[in-house]
RNA sequence: GGAAAGGUGGCAGAGCGGCUGAAUGCGUCGGUUUCGAAAACCGAUAGUGCCGCAAGGCACUCGGGGGUUCGAAUCCCCCCCUUUCCGCCA
């Protein structure tokens, strides 16, 4: 979320990123609620102020056998006057609370503005498209012809959006997974987590999942637990509410999960096979890391990113998002797009994004 | 799921409803001493918000939330977590 004192001070400038995103979002309104709430506040706490200081007299007072009755009533009619005040603040915070959680991270001054998809950019191109002889297949066809694909028995179990992976299949993902993660561990210094799948709803607020995106996620109501749609949830969250050593920093993480999305509307384009299916594996990149570093560390984490798909010998590119396509809590995102032969377009397998001190502050996350 | 015990500052551990935002010990930081260090001694050491140029002041925080009271770490209610025992365990 936002930093409200920073809104107090420069209003054009968030005014301004949020229209750059496509925003709407009534600024004044913010600036008059807050307001409110911090008038009422300091009121309350004049008051309170007084009244603690007549029960220290009272305490005194009556120590010495004097009378108190009169100081007694006193104080209980400030008492109440500062209680009335804190109700009425407690539901302008509330709403204060509740809008500014469903605002938007301004996207960095440098991120280029645009409206979609469409104006994203191409930052760089690695490899070369692969040539074949014959035409290739996608995978959806390729997949179940050497039986290491299975959709439709997937369908009996889960219905649609759901992949079985068989034989080769299933080791080449396993495979892949330990791979990435021993990369990641052993080359680049990351710390392997192994966390849960299911978290609380506090953990999908912190990186930014709800309030806004709860329809786009699967719950346990029963137990108020979520399914997460990304492990970035359980390991940015691994250290919410913490102070950090700035010593410490940068934490790095890396864990692989299981990612659960409903990607409700999403049936239709560009969403056949694997593409894009309510559960899917994914190694995570996390980095904890100071404010003056943040944009130097986003071009590291990429490269180790990228890292893995040129050992790999993958033909990629790099996207630099617009503003318009840039993501909820991000600030700055790079998307890296792997060129698919089989169905001649290129597919999203990797988004690097600086989030900047928008989940630290929801997640209550500081450093010093 | 049932029962019992417990949750206090970085840690350990006190705390008659007012003089306790919190004794004491350890740790940490600064100083004295020393060639340097150790030891000893002296002093300082929670967070957040608000006001203030600053010095400083005010409010809130003793697992969380309500309540009683002029006043709550201390009394009452609800919840959460930890430990132990019992039960359950596809």
């Amino acid at each position: 979320m936002i930093d409200l004192a920073q809104l107090r001070k420069n209003p054009d400038d968030f005014r301004q990123a949020w229209r750059a995103r496509g925003v709407s979002a009534d600024v004044d309104a913010l600036l008059a609620l807050d307001e409110q709430v911090r008038a009422l506040k300091h009121q309350s706490e004049s008051l309170q102020a007084e009244v603690n200081a007549a029960s220290k007299a009272i305490g005194q007072a009556a120590r010495t056998g004097q009378d108190v009755g009169a100081a007694k009533e006193k104080a209980r009619q400030l008492g109440d006057q500062a209680k009335a005040l804190d109700e009425q603040r407690g539901i302008l915070e509330q709403q204060l609370g509740a809008l500014i959680l469903t605002l938007p991270n301004p996207c960095l001054a440098a991120v280029p503005v645009g409206k979609d998809s469409s104006e994203n950019t191409v930052a760089t191109t690695w490899g070369e498209p692969p040539t074949f002889a014959f035409r290739p297949k996608p995978h959806w066809d390729l997949g179940p012809a050497l039986d290491i694909m299975d959709f439709d028995r997937a369908t009996k179990l889960s219905g649609s959006g759901f992949v079985v992976l068989k034989g080769q299949g299933a080791r080449l993902s396993r495979a892949l997974i330990s791979w990435f993660l021993d990369e990641h561990t052993t080359s680049h210094g990351y710390t392997e987590l192994a966390v849960p799948l299911l978290v609380q709803p506090q953990a999908m607020l912190g990186t930014g999942q709800l309030p806004k995106f709860a329809d786009q996620s699967y719950a346990c109501r029963e137990d108020d637990l979520w399914l997460i749609p990304t492990a970035e949830v359980p390991v940015t969250n691994y250290h919410g509410g913490e102070i950090l050593d700035a010593e410490a920093l940068p934490l790095k993480y890396t864990a692989h999960t299981p990612c659960f999305r409903r990607e409700a509307g999403a049936a239709g384009l560009g969403t056949r096979g694997m593409t894009r299916v309510h559960q899917f594996d994914k190694v995570e990149i996390v980095w904890l890391t100071a404010p003056e570093r943040s944009d130097a560390d986003l071009m590291t984490l990429r490269g180790h990113a990228e890292r893995l798909l040129q050992q790999l010998g993958l033909h990629y590119r790099v996207l630099e998002l617009c503003t318009g396509d840039t993501g909820f809590s991000s600030a700055h995102t790079y998307d890296l797009e792997v060129w698919s032969p089989g169905t001649d377009s290129w597919l999203e397998v990797s988004s690097c994004s600086t989030l900047s001190d928008f989940q630290a502050r929801r997640a209550n996350l500081r450093y010093r």
